[in-house]
DNA sequence: GTCTATACTACGATAGAC
DNA sequence: GTCTATCGTAGTATAGAC
């Protein structure tokens, strides 16, 4: 099921998510194939985010990798398996975005708020995080790709929980980060979109930057 | 672009939307296409709320009303007016149906937080609140829909901010829920949506409903 | 590895019978 | 008011040339 690598790698290949075989047994060793990959992953991803999955079809999809629609098939078996592939890439790339490791925690969420609770995220879906943009879609995705969004909900929550108290902490927080941009988009008024990312901004800033409540200082 | 009405009516009939001219001058004083159009906005609501509407063919919606596909133009002028007439019904339809109006604020946010915040509503989205159930399409919408969407938000927001201090509050406060509902779909693990709701609940709790935070006593 | 061409299905919407 | 039939388009996926 999975291609016999000739090289030896670091990363996992693969993108058998639901389906049965791979129909294309090209080797692995062609970097152009692997570039033309990652740009059609990147390129697919930002139509989608800004589209919908439904919404969008594969010709457009391949378009905005400069390929033509047939093309899609000689990297994966279905739209579906292209989805999941996204969305494995995009949710771990936004991980590590969002979350720099760097500095102390009241800095980095701060940084956290800034960026996702801002008004540029909201304005631009093709370039931001993946769960708000497709949303109630993924929650209708097979259990492969649900499998994959729950590993990224885990290591959000496993980041944040040992900086924020608990587990109960963090998930709440993700939870009002999507929220709160989602219902933003909702809205095409921006003094609207202001208010509720503010809303969220004032009232977690409140909840986990308050003096004395993160073990660093302000 | 209204039809006349012949007999004195209480509610707006006014499904015109977006576009331009109602195709089918039939007169309004024939009840049996009021009764018939409720329960197609019904049927297609719990359709669209379960499969999405990008991802739903008129004929589905259709189907589910009890009607051929081609009967859809007889009421709307198009599949998108039908989600302008969807989006209006369940709008309103949900916020009574969760803000009970009886009770003291007390109560009513603990009913509020226990009915949205259920497995119940995550498992069946058909019969729960559409703005998770919609949400990144609605997003996309129409700026009519999205109009409706702001009146919706406002309604919910002017109900609880009296009620919870602030507006900043009663915005949160929705965020959350929606957010909640939404990322524990996400998951198809029961364990896993659980915490989510849990989550969110607890901490809703400590915020709103901790002693002395509300008017009345607990 | 990518394109063009195409098979097949589904879509949104309209026309005309009843 | 609703159905059946149909038009035109667009969808996913495959086949075969290069």
């Amino acid at each position: 099921m999975n291609v016999r690598l000739q090289n030896p790698r670091q990363g996992s290949f693969s993108f058998d998510l639901e389906h049965g075989a791979e129909p294309d047994p090209m080797r692995y060793d062609d970097t152009h194939k692997q570039h033309t990959r990652q740009r059609l992953l990147q390129a697919s991803a930002a139509v989608l985010k800004a589209q919908g999955f439904s919404a969008t079809g594969v010709d457009r999809l391949m378009q905005a990798a400069g390929l033509s629609g047939g093309a899609l098939y000689a990297y994966y078996p279905s739209k579906n398996a292209l989805l999941a592939a996204v969305v494995e890439n995009e949710v771990l790339s936004g991980h590590s975005r969002l979350t720099p490791e760097r500095g102390s925690v009241t800095e980095s969420l701060r940084h956290l708020l800034r960026q996702y609770l801002s008004l540029s995220h909201v304005q631009h879906p093709e370039l931001g995080c993946l769960l708000p943009a497709l949303a109630a879609e993924l929650s209708r995705a097979p259990q492969d790709v649900q499998a994959l969004l729950d590993r990224a909900n885990e290591l959000f929550v496993a980041h944040w929980a040992p900086r924020l108290g608990s587990r109960t902490d963090a998930q709440f927080l993700i939870t009002q980060l999507v929220g709160s941009v989602l219902l933003a988009r909702m809205s095409n008024d921006p003094e609207r979109q202001r208010e509720i990312l503010n809303a969220s901004k004032q009232k977690l800033t409140d909840m986990f930057l308050a003096p004395g409540r993160l073990p660093e200082p302000v």
